[in-house]
DNA sequence: CTAAAATAGTTACCATAGATAACGATTATC
DNA sequence: GATAATCGTTATCTATGGTAACTATTTTAG
């Protein structure tokens, strides 16, 4: 399948271009509303969750956590290891997150015309398989 | 489709991380790759052409042509209008593109593993129609 | 049960990729 | 022929992410 790669990178500016504008109406990029989408599914989480989710240091996710408690999107709630830091979404930042998603939602649609609900399906099912082929790969160093 | 996007932008980082790697063993990065590819796979171009491809501005493609030159994989030649800038790969760059195809490629096989042919298909047909969605609103505005 | 190792998060510093604005050179258009 | 538009460049700025080193905890091993 030579070329898959190029296929798919070719969509990643202009998706994050138009994802940025539509977010930067609530001071959000896509990197953090990363962390809100990861919460919101998951339930309360820690940085380390996050981090291994988005393969993505440490030290990036902390960046985005203070400046989502600086949104007051997010708030830390005491959990039982004192290493860890848990945290779940504030009612602001639930807020924020079903206006968004509405938002984003009508963006996958139009984004998807044409296209027909077995391809899309397909598409939804087999790019996280690869993201697992990748993921392997990377262990195995 | 709620929840594609999440799905494309996860495999994202593994990605660019494995392809960066890869290519690091000549000085290469994705962002130079693209380059490459395009002249390969579209004949001698210029900047404004790749700059168009990719969704990037120019002076970004200014900085890649560059260091592709730095390198001696690409180099100018000379055209009709003076304005424009004709890059084509060097030898050099064509025995690189060569080295390069053959490792990407394989990466991609071993990434599709488990994946049907058909959902192969399928995958390499539908991201040029989402990215032309895409692109279709962007220029509305 | 304590000493050493592992884990979670943070800070400081650096690298990469990209954007915008302004400009010179050239070509197209009116 | 004067004005517009186009192509590439430079300078400056922002966004995102990485590495190394550290503190505070918790786990594990002897």
């Amino acid at each position: 399948m030579e070329g898959i790669f190029q296929r798919y990178l070719s969509l990643y500016r202009p998706l994050i271009t138009t994802l940025n504008e539509l977010l930067s109406t609530y001071e959000l990029s896509y990197s953090l509303w990363q962390v809100i989408f990861y919460i919101k599914n998951n339930g309360p989480s820690t940085l380390v969750e996050i981090s291994n989710q988005y393969d993505v240091e440490k030290p990036t996710i902390t960046r985005r956590v203070h400046r989502l408690e600086d949104l007051e999107i997010v708030e830390q709630i005491p959990g039982k290891d004192r290493r860890e830091k848990v945290i779940e979404l504030t009612e602001r930042g639930e807020e924020i997150y079903k206006v968004c998603r509405i938002k984003i939602t009508n963006l996958e649609n139009r984004v998807m015309e044409g296209i027909t609900d077995k391809e899309q399906r397909i598409m939804f099912q087999t790019l996280p398989k690869i993201r697992s082929n990748l993921m392997k790969r990377e262990e195995e160093k």
